[in-house]
DNA sequence: GCGACAG
DNA sequence: ATCTTGTCGC
């Protein structure tokens, strides 16, 4: 598929911060989004080290969202582009992430990010920062929580509650399965809240959605190379 | 100032 | 993210 060329790499946080500050007005956060996507790819990064320079893999996994069952596969290796900071986890994997969108054959109806997208300091994180550059819909699903605080959802599947930061609803605590910890979504670019914890109840069988299971599983057999 | 902090 | 054993439960 085709993406947009990468901004010019940030030296130093402060600057991969104000990348983000010139990112984010690009964001389209007033519409709701495909409500029957056909097909949603899940992308996931898998890393051998630590800082800037650790060896790492990059996968996405297209999935039908109907059946689940696996369209196409990229994978893409490559080098951490950035030190781990809380905040700027994109400028870490975006690189190596979008080698592997690039190589994609089909274009997703919708792209599942492992991380945030709104519930992020500066409201953009890595999906956020996807979606501005490959202009498709674009959501997070993360395993914990960042910023925001929120009570407990019922215990039954589909129950949820808001990921509240600064009076904002920045996100929401999603019950996939029953009696089963949350997970966090957030929306990353033309996609509506409700629409974004819907999708991913529809593609979630265990904890995590299908698209993020399968992603990781494929960058971390990249890694291991296999 | 101190701790917490997506992956 | 990654380093790691056994164990409880569907």
């Amino acid at each position: 598929m085709e993406v947009r060329d990468l901004h010019p790499w940030p030296t130093s946080a402060a600057e991969a911060k104000a990348i983000q500050d010139g990112l984010r007005p690009l964001l389209d956060l007033g519409t709701p989004g495909p409500a029957e996507p056909r097909t949603v790819a899940g992308l996931d990064v898998s890393y051998a080290g630590d800082g800037t320079g650790a060896p790492l893999a990059a996968a996405v996994v297209v999935l039908d969202t109907t059946t689940l069952a696996v369209l196409e596969e990229s994978v893409a290796v490559g080098r951490a582009a950035f030190p781990y900071v809380p905040g700027l986890l994109a400028f870490r994997e975006l690189p190596t992430l979008m080698d592997a969108l690039r190589a994609l054959k089909t274009t997703p109806d919708l792209l599942v990010c492992d991380g945030y997208g709104l519930a992020h300091p500066r409201r953009f994180g890595l999906a956020c920062h996807l979606g501005v550059l490959t202009g498709l819909p674009t959501i997070g699903v993360a395993k914990t929580s960042f910023v925001g605080t929120f009570t407990p959802p019922a215990p039954q599947r589909g129950a949820s509650s808001p990921l509240v930061n600064d009076d904002e609803e920045v996100g929401r605590a999603l019950r996939t399965q029953d009696n089963v910890k949350p997970v966090f979504v957030s929306v990353g670019h033309r996609m509506s809240l409700d629409n974004a914890c819907r999708t991913v109840l529809r593609i979630a069988r265990h904890r995590l959605p299908e698209t993020t299971r399968r992603a990781d599983r494929l960058s971390r057999d990249a890694l291991s190379g296999a």
